[in-house]
Formats: C-alpha cells, structure tokens, sequence
DNA sequence: ACAGATTTTGGAAACGTTTCCAAATTGGCG
DNA sequence: CGCCAATTTGGAAACGTTTCCAAAATCTGT
C-alpha cells in the first residue's frame, strides 16, 4: 500500500466545501465573518481531507509562525531542563511551540544555534546569555524585530526585559547566615568563575564578609572534582584553615560532600556546608544539606508569560524596562550546624 | 532609528550583481554551471547585503525542514533530557533542528502535542511512545510518510525502527545478583506499572525468582513517597518481612533511601538494596547505593542517529525492522551487600 | 418594497525560493 | 567564416497561505 501524503491544500478544502478559498481561509484562522453553515461546511471537509495549515507556507506569508525559540546554556541540566519544561507549558497554552537550541557557555555557539533557531522565524525569543555583555548577542536582539526576553542573566545594553533571581541577596544572606553560626574563615569554592550568576553570588559572599570584618577567602579552583579536592586538601591543611565552605553550584556541593566523605572530615563540626542550588538528596545526605533554593520554574514560566504579553496584549506599551528579579529561599538543614528547621520563607 | 528588519531577498542580490534571479539562486545552491565571472559578482553582492536565505520559502518549494521532531514524556526527567540533548547534538551536526514536545505519558497529549509537532514538517520523528499498544499512533506513524524511529519503548505495527534498553534482562540480572548474595524474600517495589519499561523490569524480576524458585513479591503501591513509605512499613511489619528490595525506578530509590533512613534500618544489613537507574548521589550515599545504569545518552544518540541513516542515506533500502537493544551496566556499590568494589569503573 | 448599511463571499496578488525551458553566449572545427 | 554542440543565462511558473478589495447576499427601517 503506498499511501504516500500529498498533504491536502486549502484549496481542495475550499473546493470540497464548495466554497472560495479566502473563505476556507477565515474559517481555519477562528472564523470571523463567517455564516454558521459555511462554518460547519468547511470544517467537516477540513475534518475529512485530514487537513493541516502548511507552516512554511503561513511563515512565508509574514504571519506568526506560533513558535518562540528558547536558547539555553544545556539542556540536560536540571535547572534550565526545568526552566524550559515551565516554559514549554505556557507556551502550549498559547498555541505555540518552543524550540530549543543549546549554546554550551560559548559565544561562538551562541550565535550560530540562534542562527539555526531564526532560520524558523520565531515569533519572540527567550534567552540566557553566556555573556551579559555580548555586545553582538545586544546587537542583534536590537535588531531582530521581535520581543526577546531573557531570564537568568540579563544582556545588558539590548533593551529587552529580564527575569532574574537575585543571586547576590541571596549569596550575601546565606554567608551572614554561617557568619552567625560564628565560622569566620568561610572559604567560597568557586567553579565557572566566568559566569554571570557566580560572579553575582561571589560578589554577594564577599559584601557579607566584608560587612562582618572577615576575610574573604575565595578559590576559583574547583572546575571538577579532582580539582576542588586538590583546593580542599590545600585549605584543609594550610596554617589557619576555612570552618566553613560556601559552594556556589550544585555539582561542586555534592562534590564537597563526596571529598569531605572521603577524607572522613565530619560535617559541619569540623567543617561546615552551604550550598548555592538545591538537590533532590540534598534532604537525605547524612548530614542533610543546607542551600539556597532558587525559583527554577518561576523563571522560566515568568519569562514566558512576560514573552507572550509583549507578543500579544501590548507590543507598543512596553512595560518597564526594569528586570523582574524573584526571591531565592535559604532552606537550612544539618550541614551548616542548624537544627533541622522547617525551611524559611524570608529569603 | 527604525531600523525595520526587511531581509534582502534574492532578487535584491540579482538586481545588484546585475544578474537573473535563478543564476543568483544557482550560486548560492553550491554553483553548478555557473561562469567565474558571473561566481564572482553574485557572492560580493551577497556579501553586501547579508543576504541570508528564506527558509520558509525554500521549505514551500517542497524542500527539506532540517527539522526532526521528538516528542517525550518530559523534558525535566534526567533521563529524557540527555537523550534529547544527545539527540540534539546528533541534529546539529546534520544541521538540522531539533524540536520538542513534551506528552506527560498521556495518551491524549501525545496526539496533540505530535500535531503541534507535525505543524513544522519535520523530517523524521524521534518517538518515546506512551503506550507501545496505542494503534491510534501506529496508524499515524504508518502514514505519516517520514522516518520515524522510537526508542526507550517500542510501539507494535507501526513498522519503524526502534532503539530499546534491555529492561528485561537487566532486571533479571539485577535480581539475580541480589538472590547470590543469599536474600530470599526480595521486594519489587513499583509505581507507574502501566509503562511499558517497568512492565519488562517486572518481568525480568518475575523471571529471576521463577528460575531461583523464590516466591515474587511485587509491590505497586509506590507511587510516590507517602504510599512508599506505607507500604513499606506493612512489609516490614509483617510476619516474614523482606530481605532485600529491587527499586525500579531513580525515584522510588531515593525515596526507599529517605525512608529507611527515616525509620532507622540499616542498609544492607537488615535490608539490602538495588536500584533501575542510576543516579548523581549514588555513590555518595552511605552506603553507596547499587544501580543498573541505563545507556541513557547511547539511546539518543543512537535513535538519531538511525534516523539520519534513514533519512539521508537509504530510503528505500529499509534495514532490517528488528528493534536495536543497547546493554545495561550493573553497577555494584555497598547497597546490596557487596564490598565497595573498585569504586571506579565496575562493569 | 426599496434604498442604504452591513455582513458574507470569491478570487487575485503577494510572500521568496527553486526549477524548469528557451534563449543567448561561447567554443570547436572543418 | 559559418555551423553545430555545449555551456551559461534570464525569467516565468509553482509551492500554499493570507490579505486585500470588490461583488453578492442579507439585513435594517421606513
């Protein structure tokens, strides 16, 4: 059997139904100024031929295309895997389908995956720049002429809205959290030192110490695990050594964690552990893990309700420029010498 | 400045090297039959304008998307997402696009979330099927008339390759091992027993006992955390409570981990246990916690992989429908009693 | 029942490519 | 130099929509 799928055309609906094909056309598109038959004439045709719009055909057109593009560092990482799925969902509740690219943090993929993601004309774009201040990345938002939003990072110098999540507030609270608990050398172990995000929780540790006269102690050797063991082995056994670690991703936490295991250095009455980004068994860990639990899916489901509002309600009353900037929550558990406390709201 | 984004076409490009538009149109196709002269003129025009290509407009004339769908159950999910992102790399380099779509195993979505999909004319289509039964998606793949591959799970009479895990072996394996290690009364505990993959896990856990002549011991009432943990309790409780328990799935372990932690039943001595799946804290839980690991990134990229195959390479000369399956890894940690074998590279 | 206002309808034009085919140019060779 | 073959070129048609605009049909109020 070759059932080979010369999609049908509108114009065979048309022909079908009986009727013209501009008419055919009104009723695909919600139907305005259409008789209740013809209506229901064209429908059952469209129903019969197993008809579907051509998308190339509408984009060539100049119409929207009901695509959003999403670019995104990865996508099998948790945190933006989540980000898009919330993403995704608001985007299917406008019809739409968001397409994903993935840079890898590099400048050079950046702009040939939006490359490959433009090629589908979408009708707006949600962005996480590697780089805030990628003066082509700026450009080009400029000059794409349609709504972009970026979320986790801003791109300074586009113009465009972002939704943040306040990593310096948040670095600096849960520093002052462990200065508190009394620690005074807190070592904060850095990895991606490049990176937007971490430059802000770095800048957030280093306020708090600052504020509470210590002395910031950071390490931005802990690329991988082998790495921040060599660091931890270093610190642990320099002459005036950290009682407390400050890791500021998820990975280097339960890195942390691994290595102090092996080292059989008990936490935290030797050495004391907060982590920047929460994870599933970071309850379970004997001892429990205490971190800072950002808004994943707030992210990215604000983002794009912000996206879809520029696309839709109001293309010419731009909301405020200024980044909506969500709360992280401290969840304290055993590892940084707390009680084990219901987790706190107040950031 | 309203710098309005009106992309030069290829007429613009002809008019200004003072050619025709096909002989414009010929350069850029790779330029057969064209005059060095003639080269020379139309690609420094290009050059002038920043001329790029209408996709849309190439995809009408009947050309391909460079699309390739995949429609998953999540994107959040771990182990999806490093498919995709496998799956993704894969498209990249055939440069082509890849776009998601996710179902929540829900039957209903599937069918509209595969129309939202179909919309853009992918290529080919990269499937997870929420039911390997559903010949609603049989019949659709069938006459779709593009490639499709699935895999993680099969999906009957729908002719197209499939890239599958040995579920069922590795399961038997698994319980297999636990049984050496002397554990008689071994609990499967369940949740989501309506997928396909967990049918097999069950399956090769069924078979595992048969052989050993034990008593199966089956247990879907995990659903989540709460309903684990009860039904743990009631098993522990009883009058011949189990030794050992097989998870089948990541979460189910975690939860398993959480719970005896909770109730204090220490692992493996009073009950032993091995998880379907690994994950990131695994190793670092106390005790490190034994696990089948899945190809997960393997499953992707050879899905894709299959799928360029067809795509590009051998349209008509279909290879052989059997399904494709990929091994599992047992890895052996301190959870089922074993010594902490190399706590490296253990196949 | 009729003029005018309103709603509904049909069909042509346009979107930017590619792919033809015929026309123009070039080259070879007697 | 002249003629045929081979190469190169220009431009029309087609892809399937949407969006016009004018024409047709229907509705209003008197």
């Amino acid at each position: 059997m070759r059932k080979r799928n010369p999609q049908p055309t509108l114009s065979e609906v048309a022909r079908l139904a009986g009727v013209g094909v501009g008419t055919a056309s009104r009723v695909v598109n919600g139907g305005v100024n259409v008789s209740a038959g013809t209506m229901r004439k064209v429908k059952s045709a469209i129903q019969e031929l197993g008809y579907m719009p051509n998308h190339a055909a509408r984009v060539l057109k100049g119409g929207r295309t009901k695509t959003v593009g999403l670019l995104v560092p990865s996508i099998a990482d948790h945190f933006f895997a989540s980000c898009a799925e919330a993403a995704d969902k608001v985007a299917r509740a406008h019809d739409s389908l968001l397409i994903v690219a993935v840079t890898r943090n590099q400048c050079g993929d950046e702009m040939s995956s939006l490359e490959v993601l433009m090629r589908h004309r979408p009708d707006g774009l949600l962005l996480v720049p590697s780089d805030p201040e990628n003066r082509e990345l700026a450009r080009f938002v400029r000059n794409s002429g349609i709504p972009v939003v970026t979320f986790d990072r801003p791109l300074f110098g586009s113009g465009c809205s972002s939704v943040l999540s306040d990593n310096f507030e948040a670095a600096r609270k849960a520093t002052l959290h462990l200065i508190e608990h009394g620690y005074k050398r807190i070592l904060c172990l850095v990895s991606e030192p490049e990176l937007y995000t971490i430059r802000e929780r770095v800048r957030g540790y280093r306020q708090a110490m600052e504020e509470a006269g210590l002395q910031p102690l950071v390490d931005t050797g802990a690329e991988d695990m082998a790495l921040a063991s060599r660091s931890l082995a270093i610190h642990l056994k320099s002459r005036r050594p950290p009682d407390a670690v400050f890791t500021l991703k998820n990975s280097s936490t339960s890195a942390v964690v691994q290595i102090l295991r092996q080292l059989r250095i008990p936490i935290p009455s030797r050495l004391a552990l907060l982590g920047f980004d929460d994870f599933e068994l970071a309850a379970t860990l004997h001892p429990s893990i205490s971190v800072v639990q950002q808004p994943i899916e707030d992210l990215g489901r604000t983002a794009a309700e912000l996206l879809f509002a520029e696309l839709e309600g109001h293309p010419s009353k731009r909301m405020k420029r200024e980044p909506i900037v969500l709360a992280n929550r401290l969840v304290l558990r055993r590892s940084c010498g707390c009680k084990e406390v219901p987790a706190r709201k107040d950031l």
